[in-house]
DNA sequence: CGACTCTTTGAATTTTGTCAAACTGAGTGG
DNA sequence: CCACTCAGTTTGACAAAATTCAAAGAGTCG
């Protein structure tokens, strides 16, 4: 299955997040090869040790980058979303440091590293946008970092939920400070260094105290700048456009 | 002050690493605009919040990134050693997100980001050179935060001491397990996201084990294979050469 | 309904943090 | 050369945060 503009659509409007494409990049990321693949949640995508000779873009769903400790701990460094490119590293890098599961049932797109190669080196313009979404991602985990070396759980949490919020509501899938939250309190557990019964106890506080309104795996957030500076969340390093297109929803 | 061909020797040797230099790119190099800087211990080189036209490569000393919470704790992100360039991101953000401090007197080499996007633009081979550059520095973010999120503090500890041999290892600053070990505990806890207290406990308990030797700033490792395995340490994520130059020092 | 997975609860335990003070060693100025 | 300072390390006692273990509810899907 060959992916057609529609499907491609959340990886090229990323891209035009960060430069206003002219018609031959545009031309060339719809002739961009990539073969579509609809991946059943809780599924690897890479696994830690592969040496990949393509890579894909998230259409739909949202996975996340993992390892897991030789005590059998496991840990989540990123989560993606509808647009990102989670696996872009191995372009460069050979050898997959770590891998990549669903968390929900996604559509993916796999594109040859020769195209993306060529694709680069014809479009330089790409290329540095590329460029910069990994480097976005970089300041992501640095600020996961800070977050889970600095913060206690209460703050902590509520900036992960902050960060989640904000991401989806530049990938469009966040309005009036409400989107899904797809993960298990296992898997956010994962991701903020905690055990589960405390991101358990964590969240039920934030409940509480009317932080956040968590019915199922719908998150609505009542007082965002209350949640921001609760959470210490400052959205600098997701590197937003501040312009009109990329966070169209999340404004108040 | 203008940087001479042995001044910026560290930072073309972490490029050769990679890619095998023509004469074109290498006389590119030795063109580069490089204005020289020598920095007493504990500045700050940027700041959050900057918005900069030149990154810097790091040629001598070290450096880490940080940030500071709104409650006034502090989180090291990452440790630099020659030959990095620690805010190459500012390439393509036009703001830092975080602050890049000396931990040692450091000589660095500030080169303007027009020069650089020209370098880039005329070799395509050093541009992606420069690009797997930030993707290792996004590995070793990704190894951090599963190091803070789910080690405990004396695997956690052994970890960072094996990452920062390797790396000068690589950078050729570690000769049969040894190297110093510049940062101050209080650093270290910053970088650990443990206490002060906390990180002089550990210590004491490595050496008692006799899995280190620390006399003033100078490290040493007895038993390398038990170390790593102590601190849970893959080195895959540093994405070193395999290959004769990249680690010379660190066999066995 | 029954089998799951996911969430929630309680109690005991462990790890790590906090606070306060003493110690050490390398400068510095009298 | 000696007190003095200052940053860094070390120690002890106590407190807080988070983990672990075990078990009970809730919700969902076939």
């Amino acid at each position: 299955m060959s992916a057609s503009t529609s499907d491609r659509h959340p990886f090229i409007r990323r891209l035009e997040t960060t430069v206003a494409l002219c018609d031959r990049e545009r031309a060339a990321l719809e002739r961009l090869p990539m073969q579509l693949a609809d991946i059943r949640a809780d599924q690897d995508i890479v696994r830690e040790g592969d040496r990949a000779s393509r890579s894909f873009a998230l259409l739909a769903g949202c996975t996340c980058t993992y390892k897991v400790t030789n005590a059998g701990k496991r840990q989540i460094s990123a989560f993606h979303v509808p647009g990102d490119v989670p696996d872009l590293q191995s372009l460069h890098l050979t050898t997959l440091d770590g891998s990549i599961g669903t968390l929900t049932p996604c559509r993916v797109g796999f594109m040859p590293h020769e195209a993306l190669r060529d694709l680069c080196h014809e479009h330089p313009r790409l290329a540095d946008a590329l460029w910069r979404g990994t480097l976005i991602e970089g300041a992501i985990f640095r600020e996961w970092t800070v977050n889970v070396g600095r913060r206690d759980a209460l703050s902590r949490t509520a900036h992960l939920l902050c960060e989640w919020m904000s991401r989806l509501g530049a990938a469009g899938l966040a309005h009036n400070h409400a989107c899904e939250l797809p993960m298990t309190q296992a898997e956010l557990a994962d991701a903020l260094g905690l055990s589960t019964v405390h991101v358990n106890r964590t969240l039920q506080e934030l409940r509480r105290s009317g932080l956040v309104v968590l019915t199922g795996t719908a998150l609505q957030v009542p007082n965002w700048a209350l949640l921001m500076s609760f959470g210490d969340f400052d959205p600098t390093y997701l590197h937003l456009q501040t312009g009109a297109p990329a966070r169209p929803a999340l404004q108040g």
